[in-house]
DNA sequence: ATTACTAACGTTCGAGTAT
DNA sequence: TATACTCGAACGTTAGTAA
């Protein structure tokens, strides 16, 4: 079958906004997005179309898509499968400020160690930095249930007789937008967390040391 | 890419119950639950063990499978860009106890115009018949709110001049598995439930007349 | 009964390119 | 700029069958 095909351009559809309205879309970001040629990509949208899972309208030189109902309840189907397999899992809030970082994460990020395994675990490349995030105190419970939650595992390696330890992961939203919440299993810190994320967050969200930032963990 | 074979078939496993222990499966059988060949679920599955997703052994004539924490990690991350889609979609728990149907049930879901929506947008071949379910008085408000959530559209057809009116779907789960509870548009009832799944759910937990139940709706 | 190899067959891919 | 067509090459599939 090559539905999957079809499912993970549905999901990548969904997650760029078209799940609603309609949105613009290139077929060459889609298909590197996806990881298949413009062509392909351009391919597939048509074929979509016909199955009646996108609705597609051309849009000067561009094109225009939006996920149909049908669409909609493929993807409804793939989210109870994950529900199914996962449990209602536990979502965690946290609230805290953004600090001053010492230019630390940027070194451990950039290190091809932890860079790989980012890439392959949570499936992003991630900025050369990351969000120091003080947790407000009433919040800082929380950061212990997150530690022992279920983590992804990023390996510790050794380069030029210098050890770099092992690293927890979570999958994580700041303020919505996709991340991750690191954390050293070293680490002492408790009221202190480390954000990364595909783009520099601080940019994004135009923000300061003691802007207030809403993370919430999937576990 | 063809990651998209790795991670149906991946889900497919960890729907088997292969997430936490070796689990015995035949290739037959997987191939079968995910549209391909035995031939081809055979090689899927030794590619994911050279890619370190699963782990495989032999069996006697058999083999077992497990999901490794790569792999697991792999479903995660699908089952995150899920929760990016949807949000946090509620879940709504229903009691209830098990009730006399009149064989309407199995009456309207052999209909080929239910029928082929059931497949089509729930993705199960249904058992020809419903369980109907009374709900407790103290949740029969809920009923109410799910009747006005997110629903799945069956869409009403016209037979031999008799209309078959429009149903309402959702993805839920009786007693932890897999099944549909469905609302046709115009019924007045408020406190009795009809539920289809892929297999006789009497049988599969031993249902009397009378047998309390949990429902899990996901909206 | 299984799993899994081989070989012939289809499908999908993407470079080139028209629009 | 875009999208989307053609077509030869690459890849995935399955029937047959060995183990």
């Amino acid at each position: 079958m090559n539905d999957c095909r079809v499912f993970m351009i549905l999901k990548e559809l969904a997650l760029m906004g078209s799940m609603n309205r309609y949105t613009m879309i290139h077929t060459s970001e889609l298909g590197k997005r996806v990881g298949m040629s413009q062509q392909s990509a351009s391919r597939w949208i048509s074929i979509m179309e016909k199955r009646g899972l996108i609705e597609k309208e051309k849009y000067g030189r561009n094109i225009r898509v939006k996920i149909t109902s049908l669409g909609r309840v493929y993807l409804k189907k793939a989210h109870f499968d994950f529900t199914m397999i996962f449990g209602d899992s536990r979502r965690v809030e946290l609230r805290g400020e953004v600090m001053k970082g010492l230019g630390e994460g940027r070194y451990y990020i950039m290190k091809e160690g932890y860079r790989k395994q980012i890439e392959e675990k949570l499936f992003f490349e991630p900025f050369p930095g990351t969000l120091n995030v003080r947790v407000y105190p009433n919040y800082r419970k929380r950061v212990k249930e997150i530690r022992e939650g279920e983590f992804i595992s990023l390996d510790g390696f050794e380069e030029n007789g210098r050890k770099f330890g092992r690293v927890r992961a979570y999958f994580a939203t700041l303020n919505s937008y996709p991340a991750a919440l690191i954390v050293p299993e070293m680490s002492q810190y408790r009221d202190v967390v480390e954000i990364i994320s595909d783009v520099k967050l601080r940019d994004k969200f135009d923000l300061k040391d003691g802007s207030e930032v809403l993370l919430v963990i999937y576990l």
